[in-house]
RNA sequence: GGAGAGAUGGCCGAGCGGCUGAAGGCGACGGUUUGCUAAACCGUUGUACGGGGUAAACCCGUACCGAGGGUUCGAAUCCCUCUCUCUCCGCCA
């Protein structure tokens, strides 16, 4: 969420920057019920400061028996029009919180312009894709015909975009994730965590799902979400937190189940295991201090990376443009993985500094040692990566011609012993 | 699922209608004392919003004792609703 003052304090910036992705300004609306509202809080405020001298005098009167009617009858008027701009400061109040929550995060002055993917910028490519001296196949294709990936099984229990993963397959699934998290954890200091998959509105609204993309998510009867990252329940553990500056950064990883709805993705990907319902990813979540927070957005970057790098696939790094950023994000990287069959880099993770957006609206803070003041922690997530899709990345990429997959090295320790998957 | 208990500041814990933003203790911070350390003593020690101040410092006001409503001139204290936690029994991975 934004900060009204900084809104205040600079109406041009924040319209220039909701320009660059596409919105109109907004500032001179905004500004108008803030300033509506402050003076019926000060309205209101200072009826209240008359009622408490007020009732302090009654007592004082009351305490020594005299008669306190003439005042009490005073109070009684106020007490009317006090309730009367209360209600109407607290209107406006929900009416300026309710609009800052529907409006996305300001790109960070380096976010190259630009409407849509097609200005993304490519900033580098690392490795080379393997010559195969055969037509790749699809990773479904090679799943399917190993017997074990199982599309029909998966749509009997589930519907589409699920899948039955077994033997070999199930088992480099488990190897990515433990190998992930393990490098994660031991290499680069985040701290493992298992957090809950199903949370309430409150956790959404921090991370900036709700209140505006409620139709991507899955939901229970009772209530509950599903998480659609590891992100929610991770930024969310340090919500209303006041936070020492010297323990900063914090860095957490999760492996989790993801759940999307996929209500805006019909027709897309509807082959394979690169768009499901329900996906397992590793997530890296960092919280800084406003100055830590670009730093280690690209050491975050670079953990990502070294996934890609010890598994031996080629990818690239491309710098998300204005307009293709996610919500709460000010600067996005993606990574994007060789995938043979289709002849293309995909994405596989996604990297976001989100500055203090999703801390205003966790009201997540920090406060140097000594100091009064607090300000708002910065936060940042990343995937490290996305399980399910380099679980493709591997079978494309690592494919034989007789179609069995060779286990890259990086995972045979996990893989227990097997070396080629065969059917 | 049944029965009961509770939710107060960084923590422990008092308060049960006005003088309580909240006793007391612990912790933390600043200072005095001290050869050093420890101890002792003195002081400071919540958050948010609004207003003032060029800004920091600071000053004024308002709100907050799980959340929301109500009673009252006045509520941490009384009433209602909700949420969460704990204990015992049952069930269960």
């Amino acid at each position: 969420m934004h900060d009204i003052k900084f809104i205040r304090e600079n109406p041009e910036a924040f319209d220039a920057g909701l320009k660059r992705r596409g919105l109109e300004a907004l500032s001179p609306r905004l500004l108008a019920i803030d300033a509506e509202r402050r003076r019926l809080m000060s309205e209101s405020q200072e009826i209240q400061a008359r009622r408490n001298k007020a009732a302090k005098e009654i007592g004082a009167i009351k305490s020594k028996g005299g008669d306190a009617s003439a005042i009490m009858a005073q109070v009684a008027a106020d007490k009317d029009a006090e309730a009367q701009a209360d209600a109407s400061a607290k209107e406006k109040e929900a009416e300026l919180e309710s609009a800052l929550m529907t409006i996305p995060n300001l790109p960070a002055s380096d976010v190259p312009d630009g409407a849509d993917e097609s200005a993304n910028v490519e900033i580098r490519k690392v490795g080379t894709p393997p010559s195969l001296d055969f037509k790749p196949k699809a990773h479904d294709e090679l799943g399917v015909a190993l017997g074990l990936m199982d599309f029909d099984a998966a749509a009997k229990l589930s519907g589409a975009r699920f899948v039955v993963l077994k033997g070999a397959l199930a088992r480099l699934e488990r190897a990515l994730g433990a190998f992930m998290l393990n490098l994660h954890t031991r290499e680069f200091c985040y701290l493992e965590v298992s957090p809950p998959v199903l949370v309430k509105d409150t956790a959404l609204y921090g991370t900036g799902q709700l209140p505006k993309f409620g139709e991507d998510l899955f939901r229970t009867e009772q209530g509950h979400w599903m998480i659609p990252t590891a992100e929610v329940p991770l930024t969310n553990l340090v919500a209303g937190e006041i936070l020492d500056e010297d323990k900063l950064p914090i860095r957490m990883t999760a492996l989790t189940n993801c759940f999307r709805s996929e209500a805006g993705a019909a027709g897309k990907d509807t082959r394979g295991m690169i768009r499901q319902h329900q996906f397992q990813k590793v997530e890296l979540v960092s919280i800084t201090s406003p100055e830590q927070s670009e730093e280690e957005h690209q050491r975050m970057l670079t953990c990502a990376e070294e996934v890609l790098k010890r598994l031996g696939l080629a990818y690239r790094v491309v710098a998300l443009c204005s307009g293709d950023m996610g919500f709460s994000a000010r600067k996005t990287y993606d990574i994007e993985v060789w995938l043979p069959a289709q002849n293309a880099y995909r994405e596989i993770s996604s990297c976001s500094n989100c500055g203090d957006f999703q801390a205003l609206r966790m009201k997540a803070r920090c406060r140097k040692a000594g100091d009064k003041a607090t300000r708002p922690v910065h936060t940042l997530n990343g995937s490290g990566l996305a399980v399910g899709r380099t679980l493709v990345a591997v079978l494309e990429n690592y494919q034989q011609a007789d179609g069995s997959i060779r286990v890259p090295e990086a995972l045979k320790h996990y893989m227990g012993g097997i070396e080629v998957i065969q059917p």
